[in-house]
DNA sequence: GCGACAG
DNA sequence: ATCTTGTCGC
């Protein structure tokens, strides 16, 4: 496990950060419904911090889709070179991350990120931005909802509402169509995992599509509210902290 | 201006 | 994210 060093030109300050967002933005595809859920590979990742030596630990896991259990592993070790600002999460965890995915040994199939892809302020998050440096199928899988918009979810496991976004008022020409609930965008969903327990929510991250996304979720958690590829990355980057002494 | 704010 | 005791339940 070597230590990891930014990509060039990895933006330094929050400007340059929120410049990269809006250029790469555009390069998402949204178009693809991504791989079939319960199909190939499904890999977590998650990353742990150090705030005394300024240390970030990324973990990468690997899982077969059917039996979720673990194919492949590995960890990568860098130093935090972003503040945390909510909004751009990804300039903290995505190259140490990247590292970690570098190190696997097979193809890592659908990756499942802990955080947002479409539901981001910019549109942007954590899960598209790596979809897009890597080109692999992403989705976001987060804890909380951010300043989005949602109706609870129905008690049973599988229950779904949509998580809204204010539309752009000023490009959405809504005078178009007089339809009432056509002023919000739904840019992912409040997902019940569990039966009458606190949703997850999803967001697409690139390369799948919003059915698929919350599907994969569904898959993901046979047992437990977060997704196995959540727990198993979580575990792991935290024991490969604790096991950290430079 | 003030509060809210993925991890 | 991370700091942390006990507690309830399978």
């Amino acid at each position: 496990m070597k230590t990891v060093r930014n990509p060039a030109g990895w933006p330094a300050t929050q400007e340059q950060a929120r410049a990269a967002q809006d250029e790469l933005r555009g390069r998402v595809v949204l178009d693809e419904p991504g791989p079939p859920p319960g199909t190939g590979t499904v890999t977590g990742v998650d990353v742990a911090y150090d705030d005394e030596r300024d240390l970030v630990v990324a973990a990468a896991v690997v899982l077969d889709a059917v039996s979720l259990q673990v194919v492949a592993e590995a960890t990568a070790v860098g130093q935090v070179s972003f503040p945390y600002v909510p909004g751009l999460l990804a300039f903290r965890e995505i190259p140490t991350v990247l590292a970690a995915l570098d190190a696997l040994p097979c193809p890592p199939g659908l990756v499942v990120c802990d955080g947002y892809g479409l539901a981001h302020p910019r549109r942007f998050g954590l899960a598209s931005h790596l979809g897009v440096l890597t080109g692999l199928p992403t989705i976001g899988v987060a804890k909380n909802p951010f300043t989005f918009a949602y109706q609870e979810p129905g008690a049973p496991r599988g229950s779904t509402s949509p998580l809204l976004a204010a539309a752009d008022v000023d490009a959405a020409h809504e005078d178009a169509h007089e339809d009432a609930d056509e002023d919000a965008d739904e840019v992912g969903r409040a997902l019940r995992t569990r039966d009458g327990v606190k949703p997850v929510f999803v967001s697409v991250g690139h390369r799948v599509s919003l059915d698929n996304a919350c599907a994969h979720t569904l898959a993901l958690t046979p047992e437990f509210r977060l997704p196995e590829t959540t727990r198993r990355a979580d575990s792991l980057c935290r024991r490969a902290l604790r096991e950290t002494t430079p």
